[in-house]
DNA sequence: ATACTAGGTATCTTAGAAGATACTTATAAT
DNA sequence: ATTATAAGTATCTTCTAAGATACCTAGTAT
């Protein structure tokens, strides 16, 4: 599909990043496009997530069908969240970001550091 | 390229979503991807960022080597902004994240609406 | 009875990103 | 002389995402 409004391409960016974006959605969405998870799976895994911010990520995650949760059992209680059909396109752009940071790590990254030394 | 380490691949997607996150990044990106850009052309085209924070984003991406500050002329004082032969590399990952925001913003971006009006 | 696990919620605080506003230097135009 | 344009810088304030901390409900294990 091509792009017609330059305006509108660049809208569609930032509403994607916005989607993508911010301190743990990419990080958990790259944990699930893996296999359905946990509420303290993920938590773990993510290590310095704070329960709260975990829920609220997740609930947005989930208002916008990205992802699922699923009440496994109500006792014990247990529940896992995982993407949706829909949510699963996400995997290639995970993939293409990740193609792109290998490519590009040694440059970027090596003066990213250098630049937050800085700050 | 394969990637074997999963946690690795995870801290690649939150170094990438840094870089390209944000609310303004993206969009610059997405600007000077199509074309060099003087300094007061990006601000109006951004439309609501200040030169502060338009500098410092400017700066930052000049710093990880995205892109280079080019001093057209002195007199008058020109200044273009445009991508490094390295920072070109990002028109694919832009595109792709434009692909996926055009197949999934029906459903994506309405539900993304409403969940924002709640908050 | 007590404590532990799972999956959270409810407040409050904090740090950092972004915005508002004013100013600057150098040249050109009227 | 004055005003305008280009590309910023310097402070200060505000806003908001994220963190800290404490607590909750329901079942399970000891």
């Amino acid at each position: 599909m091509e792009i017609k409004d330059k305006q509108q391409g660049i809208k569609i960016v930032a509403d994607v990043l916005d989607i993508v974006g911010g301190k743990w959605r990419g990080k958990i969405l790259a944990h699930l496009c893996d296999s359905p998870k946990r509420f303290n799976e993920l938590k773990s895994k993510l290590s310095k997530i704070t329960s709260s911010t975990l829920t609220k990520e997740l609930r947005y995650l989930e208002d916008i069908k990205i992802l699922e949760r699923k009440i496994v059992s109500q006792s014990p209680n247990i529940v896992e969240y995982h993407l949706t059909t829909h949510g699963k396109s996400i995997k290639e752009l995970i993939q293409t970001i990740i193609e792109w940071g290998i490519k590009h790590r040694e440059i970027v990254f090596e003066n990213k550091l250098r630049s937050n030394q800085k700050e």
